[in-house]
RNA sequence: GGCCAGGUAGCUCAGUCGGUAGAGCAACGGACUGAAAAUCCGUGUGUCGGCAGUUCGAUUCUGCCCCUGGCCA
């Protein structure tokens, strides 16, 4: 049986510690960094976003970083070409993948593929959000029963984000979502991937280091941060990069519907319920993810244990 | 010290003409296929400040006490 070459795959929710834990591990393997994060791809977006500052990437590159302004929109597709196109030049180099990030739609697309499905429609989007304010969503939810059952019976009625998706899929490529998912074989990676999941035991530590972190966020300036953006680009509150945690709410501040004093807390409550969605995915994932390592991120020594793993699967030695 | 207004869920508050209470936010659980840091679904027992009185029954009425804010001294 051949074996395939490793990838390192280390996953967590914000603010767990992933980027200290992957730099430490790209000190003692010969590894390249790939960001799985789809706020870290915008460009001048930075201590928001909790993109590692200058000094760190110029020690530690990071792969799929920067890669759009804040105008454009990303996409777990892109997102799959990108991640593989960067994992076979590193194979190619000798060297070993070290994927790192949050975005676990972003995991889950490099594992087990997507489906051949039609890309975003910028134009039939804009069409479809018109509609939806003229007759509300539910409305929508309702033709789509008619066009696509099986998926509108999946969906919510108020689920505007993926009614919007099964309706332009329909109205552009007259298939039905569904009839693309009956299609789609399961992906065959060429790697063989050694999960490493930093998962804390304890939910108020974790609460502790976001409040610092958010804290820290503002006295570096992440007010000015995103005046500067909205001087530079043309951006508004719809778009994918300005609905980041912590612009939002900056965004709302300056736009006068948030008070000042509220947007620490509004800030923190954001990034805690961002937090959880990626520890439900991390529990789920749990369940289908056989060689998936947790690790507690505020034990003694997350470093040693990540090591220990990584030997065990005999990436480390 | 006197007068007034308050003390109800983690927070801000509503409410019960006496039958032990509910919103928003937070928190927690879940879903997730080209926007995913998005989008959506679900979960509300809390000595109704304390003690006593009236009552079949008090968080609700009465008295006293404690605490907070304001005004007066």
């Amino acid at each position: 049986m051949e074996m395939k070459p490793a990838a390192i795959v280390l996953i967590g929710p914000t603010a767990a510690g992933k980027t200290p834990l992957a730099c430490a591990l790209a000190d003692r393997l010969p590894c390249d960094l790939i960001s799985v994060d789809s706020a870290l791809v915008f460009r001048d977006m930075n201590i928001g976003a909790a993109k590692p500052d200058a000094a760190t990437l110029q020690r530690y590159p990071h792969r799929l970083i920067d890669l759009i302004s804040p105008e454009h929109s990303y996409s777990a597709a892109q997102f799959r070409a990108d991640a593989l196109r960067e994992m076979a030049a590193s194979v190619a180099a000798g060297r070993i993948p070290l994927l790192v990030g949050g975005t676990m739609l972003y995991v889950k697309a490099l594992r087990e593929g997507l489906a051949d499905l039609p890309a975003a429609d910028a134009a039939l989007r804009a069409h479809i959000d018109a509609e939806a304010a003229a007759h509300g969503w539910p409305a929508l939810h309702a033709e789509l029963a008619r066009l696509d059952p099986r998926t509108a019976a999946r969906l919510q009625a108020n689920d505007s984000q993926r009614i919007q998706r099964a309706l332009e899929i329909v109205r552009s490529s007259g298939r039905t979502l569904d009839s693309f998912y009956a299609e789609q074989s399961a992906a065959e990676l060429p790697y063989r991937l050694v999960t490493l999941a930093l998962i804390p035991a304890d939910r108020q530590a974790l609460h502790r280091r976001i409040a610092q972190r958010f804290g820290d966020m503002l006295t570096a300036g992440l007010v000015d941060e995103v005046v500067d953006l909205r001087r530079k680009y043309a951006l508004h509150a719809e778009l994918p990069s300005m609905r980041c945690v912590g612009y939002r709410q900056t965004w709302e501040m300056l736009e006068g519907r948030l008070p000042p004093h509220e947007l620490f807390d509004r800030g923190l409550f954001a990034t805690r319920q961002l937090a959880k969605r990626q520890l439900t995915w991390l529990r789920s994932m749990r369940e289908t993810i056989d060689d998936m390592h947790i690790i507690d991120p505020f034990a003694a020594d997350p470093l040693a244990a990540a090591w220990q793993a990584l030997n065990a699967e005999g990436v480390a030695h």
